[in-house]
DNA sequence: CTCTCCCT
């Protein structure tokens, strides 16, 4: 009577009657694991469940079909093939309890649990609803699988599978060759992996590449080798011991040979992409090829686009070519060269009406119905800037087209738009670099126009410049452009050069080895013991001249010796993953108690600067933006960037993505930024530079506060993880009268603050905010005698890259300020230097120089004089000076100068040859570089007995007391 | 008055 009574009030929308259902059916043994993910879909599914029954009593009431009949025919489309063998034994889903509940042989010990107010026929329902979800769930894997395995033996790579397993066996090096849409990335693995070979590594030139990769392949086996396929990049890894196939970038597995060059932990290696000749894919051919005698038994696969194969195959010692046919599309070709008054306009300003006619071209030919977007091909932002002027103009007057820019330097959010869907109606006009080469894929493209050219940086070793130039593309990258019309349907390629041109491109681009600085190769490639870098056997050679400047560069820095081996610096150098320039800010950081600050400038200085330049049009962001302004130069401003935005990121209650956005930062790289600096520290401990650094005592209620957060972040991410499902957005037409974007904006703006920032939590996951704030010293003003020290290391690291002003520089404006380097006369100020909106922070002020001389050492002096280090030299249009730092000239070369020469009566002093100061006390002169030298053997002294150490942990107490004094006199000389 | 693109 009691239990009909109940069953009449029965709630399954009772929040507690779900709760103790899951308590006695979920359980760790289950199928359904208690408070899981799955939990929560199921119950989605139980509800759908409970609808479809009652519809279906309603409907079969008096009908012979049976209900369970009934529910597999309504509940999902399946496969004629599924049968009801697959279906999970369930005496093995419920947990003892849940039995026993069901046979009603509950124990009187078990009274607590209290079961039995739930009606036996409320059990037995839900029993079964639990069979049908397993039941629904095998039935849909079971319908992907075989859409899937359809999918997948439809892919042209399909029919050579036993063909590359075959030639795998029986050769070391085997190149396959396919292009676009045969499949070779994600099935070669596979094959691989199912022919018995294992511990499987598939290289990519792109990170992003080996997620999606990793994602796709894991997918396509329904992850029924779970954890099996993996991906490991820089500072994340899905990898575990289980992983048979792991996908990872280049450069890494390059650090995994330098550790070991032996790599036992692989037994297939599959280089993709080796056509793009990346300076790090050329690197590990070379590498593979002398690792090859040394490991027999591993076997080598290089992938690639039907590109250049004889020089591959050939390079390892004639290796079997398989060639397998793409999957594209036709398109077709339309060569429209500019007409000769368009191509040459007079502002040499790029002319945009030949990219325009193409537009207007396609409205009038192809209905609007018609499915397609547009991809355009520029050199640079601000060609593309041009363009989209002008055929946004256009757009907004016919209202068919949503003109969207896509570079690298654009913020993360505004490059994934392109990925958003349009209106009815409406295409897609992306105007691109060569980023949508290669790095973005577009699906849905159907027109491509491709200006023919390219920007490439080059390198001029004399002045050690970088050099970013516009070339006309090569046959390939035409062909590779084109390509990018055919992957969803048939498309059309419009070249805006002509047939004759074509054919007298390139058959390819450079390679990067043979346009690019070698000094990290070189070093990377001595700390490997791969011998004399000049007759090393590269795929194709560099200029020997670039390995000559390499070698003199590293000498002249002291990291390798007079007989081209490894200096203990060297030593170090070769294993910081930076540029030398930083890896020697960090080194001799490390030494002083400044090592928090150098570490940031360190990673903030190798990230994507975090400033937006579209900001910089914004007045408001550029007003938010000044109190993080350094007057000493950029890279103290990056670091004030830094410093402010952990500060916010520690306030609890505080929006971090909102006060980046207000000062037009991209906060992606302020999270890199944290990443960096820990492997740094890390780094620099593991080889002795920095001491463990004591386990801090944290109090009992910050612990146990500590440990709630991280409950609370961890249930973030698998909330976000479950509900992931990108949606993507429609776009909207700009408003023909005033940009409704401003509006639009705020509102998309709105919405993302509602959702979890994802980015967020993973940081909080990954790094203790506030410890990071306190160990930083993130809230603490340097002192002025710490910020000149800092700039100092800063500055090592940089010598010789010094600049000094014109004489004549107050005569100029502001953008017109001219610099000389020992090398390279006549260089200005990279225009977003703070010294380029204030110049006068550089120049002798008449009027300061009474306040300045308040120390009696230097009176008289050209302590006024400032010097200029920069972190690179790079000529666009001009020859520029970027991420600049000043420094007091007397002190500054005192301090670093390789050479200094001075005359009988020491009224002046060279530097290095080419800086020459005029000193007014001659006599104060010989006691300033008497103290410059004591410091500076202080600091070598220093610095060698650090890195001679650095073997043995055990520095005894001696040497630290040592060392504290020598750096407190050094410190104190040079503030 | 501004910079192609990756990566340890």
């Amino acid at each position: 009577m009691e239990r009909e009574g109940s069953s009449n009030h029965w709630d399954w929308n009772n929040p507690e009657t779900r709760r103790r259902l899951e308590d006695l059916f979920f359980d760790e043994r289950g199928y359904i694991k208690s408070k899981s993910e799955e939990s929560k879909e199921f119950w989605v599914f139980f509800e759908r469940f409970q609808r479809f029954q009652v519809l279906q009593k309603q409907k079969t009431r008096r009908s012979d079909v049976g209900e369970e009949e009934g529910h597999k025919k309504k509940l999902a489309d399946l496969p004629k093939e599924y049968d009801p063998r697959y279906r999970i034994n369930m005496s093995i889903i419920l947990s003892r309890e849940a039995e026993r509940a069901l046979h009603g042989h509950q124990k009187k010990g078990h009274k607590s649990r209290n079961y039995e107010d739930i009606p036996i026929d409320k059990l037995t329902e839900f029993k079964k609803a639990i069979l049908h979800y397993l039941d629904f769930n095998q039935r849909q894997s079971f319908g992907k699988l075989t859409k899937l395995r359809k999918e997948r033996s439809s892919l042209p790579i399909f029919q050579y599978k036993d063909k590359i397993v075959q030639m795998v066996r029986d050769h070391q090096v085997v190149v396959v060759a396919g292009d676009t849409g045969c499949g070779k990335s994600t099935q070669v693995p596979q094959y691989l992996l199912a022919a018995g070979f294992g511990h499987i590594a598939c290289t990519q030139p792109r990170r992003i590449a080996c997620i999606s990769l990793a994602k796709r392949v894991g997918f396509e086996s329904l992850n029924q080798y779970g954890s099996k396929v993996g991906y490991q990049i820089r500072f994340e890894s899905s990898r575990s011991p289980a992983t048979k196939i792991v996908f990872l970038t280049e450069g890494l597995l390059l650090r995994q040979i330098q550790r070991d060059s032996d790599i036992p932990q692989y037994q297939v290696l599959i280089v993709d992409e080796v056509h793009e000749r990346h300076l790090h894919s050329d690197f590990l051919l070379g590498v593979l090829r002398r690792l090859l005698p040394q490991r027999p038994d591993l076997k080598v696969i290089l992938m690639s686009a039907t590109i250049n194969i004889k020089l591959f195959s050939e390079y390892f010692d004639q290796a079997p070519v398989l060639q397998v046919p793409g999957r594209l599309f036709p398109i077709q070709v339309i060569y429209q060269p500019i007409p000769q008054e368009e191509a040459v306009s007079k502002s040499e300003k790029l002319d945009p009406r030949p990219y325009l006619r193409v537009v207007q071209a396609i409205d009038h030919k192809y209905p609007t119905d018609e499915r397609g977007d547009l991809l355009i091909f520029l050199s640079g932002v601000t060609e593309i800037s041009t363009v989209q002027e002008a055929i946004q103009v256009y757009a907004t007057h016919t209202q068919r087209w949503i003109v969207l820019p896509l570079h690298s330097t654009l913020s993360i959010a505004e490059q994934d738009k392109v990925f958003d869907l349009t209106p009815p109606g409406v295409r897609k006009c992306i105007i691109s670099t060569n980023i949508a080469e290669t790095s973005v894929t577009i699906d849905g493209v159907r027109f491509v126009l491709d200006s023919g050219k390219v920007k490439e940086m080059s390198f001029d070793p004399k002045a050690k410049m970088q050099r970013l130039q516009e070339f006309w593309i090569s046959r390939a990258s035409a062909e590779q452009r084109k390509g990018r019309a055919g992957r969803t349907g048939p498309g059309v390629c419009y070249r805006l050069y002509a047939e004759s041109d074509y054919d007298a491109f390139a058959a390819y681009p450079v390679p990067e080895i043979q346009r690019v600085a070698l000094d990290a190769l070189v070093l990377q490639m001595k700390s490997m013991g791969l011998g004399d870098p000049r007759i090393f056997p590269f795929i194709e050679q560099p200029p020997m001249s670039s390995i000559e400047t390499a070698i003199l560069y590293l000498k002249d820095q002291g990291a390798l010796d007079v007989y081209e081996e490894l200096t203990p610096i060297g030593n170090l150098l070769a294993k910081l993953p930076v540029d030398v320039v930083i890896g020697k800010m960090l080194i001799l950081g490390s030494l002083f108690s400044l090592v928090e600050p150098v570490l940031t400038i360190a990673a903030a200085l190798s990230v994507q600067s975090p400033f937006l330049r579209n900001a910089t049009n914004n007045p408001e962001c550029t007003t938010a933006r000044k109190p993080l302004e350094s007057d000493h130069g950029d890279p103290f401003t990056l670091l004030n960037v830094f410093n402010e935005w952990l500060q916010i990121k520690s306030n609890r209650g505080s929006n971090s993505r909102k006060w980046c956005r207000r000062r037009g930062l991209e906060e992606q790289r302020l999270y890199e930024m944290t990443n960096l600096r820990r492997q740094f520290k890390e780094l620099l401990k593991d080889h002795g530079m920095l001491q463990e650094s004591e386990t801090r005592t944290v109090d009992r209620y910050r612990r146990q506060r500590q440990h709630k957060e991280r409950k609370e972040l961890h249930q973030l991410k698998r909330e976000h993880e479950r509900t992931e499902k990108r949606k993507r957005k429609v776009l909207k037409l700009q408003d023909e009268e005033l940009g409704t974007s401003s509006d639009e904006d705020k509102k998309s703006s709105k919405e993302r603050n509602n959702s979890v920032d994802i980015q967020d939590v993973k940081f909080k996951l990954r790094h203790n905010v506030d410890e990071l704030r306190e160990l930083s010293g993130a809230g603490e003003e340097l002192s002025s005698r710490q910020l000149s020290l800092l700039k100092l290391i800063v500055c090592h690291g940089l010598y010789p890259q010094l600049a000094l002003p014109d004489s004549f520089n107050s005569c100029r404006k502001d953008s017109d300020q001219v610099f000389h380097t020992k090398s390279k006369q006549g260089i200005v100020l990279h225009p977003t230097s703070v010294f380029s909106s204030n110049p006068e922070l550089l120049q002798v002020d008449e009027d300061q120089e009474e306040v300045n001389v308040n120390d009696s050492k230097n009176r008289g002096l050209s302590s006024k004089h400032q010097i200029v280090g920069f972190v690179s030299l790079l000529e666009t249009n001009k020859p520029y000076l970027v991420n600049c730092v000043r420094l007091p000239a007397l002190q500054g070369l005192l301090l670093l100068a390789r050479s200094l020469d001075t005359n009988t009566d020491c009224c002046r002093i060279v530097c290095d040859g080419w800086i020459e100061m005029n000193m007014e006390d001659p006599e104060n002169t010989l006691h300033l570089i008497s103290e410059a030298v004591k410091v500076r053997l202080a600091w070598e002294k220093v610095l060698r007995s650090r890195l001679e150490k650095s073997n043995r942990r055990d520095f005894d107490e001696d040497d630290k007391r040592r060392w504290r004094r020598e750096i407190d006199g050094l410190r104190a000389a040079s503030g």
